[in-house]
DNA sequence: CGTCTATTTGAATGTACTCAAAAGCGGTGG
DNA sequence: CCACCGCTTTTGAGTACATTCAAATAGACG
């Protein structure tokens, strides 16, 4: 149950036997059916979440109705309203199970208690971020410079493992193109080999 | 010379005399002529920067040699490659100064022991990412959902500075657009009023 | 004053979009 | 198990927005 979890921690930092249980006392097991939310927008975002097993995906909702995925995630992955759970607003993005899937939920009053208690867990989330933000920076410039069909093929590079599990309307909004867009890219793609 | 960056760290922290006389002394004051340069792709990045007084850019420069700006920052912002200075490896982008500038550095050594001998500041580039990661992220969905002249007009909403003092050429290029385009677009703005 | 760069304007081009319709696929209930 | 319904994906045709290329003008700097 804990394994994964404790071992996405062990790549940034190194926790005491007394560290370790109290952060795994916190965890709240719980599991999502396909199509279920863990976080709506509107709704305050309680929980940051670490995922077992499935899939899903963060969306935000424009003005025009209009979806958008802002990141996709899986086993092993974290996933929350990084708004929401900071400011202690109300969420801006929509949270999906895109599979069934199994989390572990940190609540966000015990994770504030959490980083005052053992400083360790700052350090932690902070590398997280520091990673979250050098990947989001890339993607930017990525998105900024590069014809669709090229931002495909490095999506594919990748997470070739999202490529396999994903419906392709989902990741045409994750890369900002149409639907009928990435199936022309596909097709072209498959011609060319 | 340290009122600005005080002010900077009490909006997210507070800190014993101690902790504030340490992190001073840590400061490096550095003043920066117009299109001289504090970080280049390929070095090394040693410092965090804090801008005093002054403009600055951050820039990427992809395989076809295109610059593709990716921050602006002014009086009272954090600028720096944060993939360098958290890797060790070589830097990926450039910061270049638009003004002549004065900037706080903060070498990445001292930083690194800085966040071990006072957590507290692990707790303050925590709450600086967060922030940033969730600018970043409300950016992405604009570049992505909304057409090039309403992603100007919140430009110049949420930077009025920014438009003010800096040329057209930079402001195209942190928006993924022309220079050509946004002239169309000022004009197009100017006409409808 | 002259040079170099930034900005503007015009014309042609292209990439990705919208709208529309057909085909494919999956899940549900009879 | 099959038939049906709804949603996803594919394909086509026309369109729009932003780009490229080119040239003229304006502005900044030495």
């Amino acid at each position: 149950m804990y394994e994964l979890i404790l071992k996405n921690i062990a790549e940034c930092i190194t926790l005491s036997d007394e560290e370790r249980d109290y952060f795994i006392s916190l965890l709240k097991p719980k599991k999502l059916r396909r199509r279920q939310y863990i976080v709506q927008a509107g709704d305050p975002c309680k929980y940051e979440c670490f995922i077992n097993k499935g899939c899903l995906r963060q969306y935000y909702v424009d003005e025009v109705g209009q979806e958008h995925v802002i990141m996709f995630a899986e086993e092993g992955w974290w996933i929350s309203d990084m708004f929401g759970l900071v400011t202690g607003n109300a969420a801006l993005t929509n949270v999906e199970a895109l599979e069934d899937s199994e989390l572990l939920l940190v609540d966000k009053n015990a994770f504030d208690k959490l980083l005052i208690q053992y400083p360790v867990f700052e350090r932690f989330f902070r590398i997280k971020l520091q990673r979250a933000f050098i990947a989001h920076q890339k993607r930017l410039i990525e998105n900024m410079s590069l014809p669709a069909d090229q931002r495909y093929c490095n999506f594919v590079e990748r997470y070739p493992s999202f490529e396999q599990r994903l419906p392709l309307k989902q990741i045409a909004s994750f890369l900002g193109i149409t639907p009928e867009s990435l199936s022309r890219i596909r097709s072209q793609r498959a011609k060319s080999r």
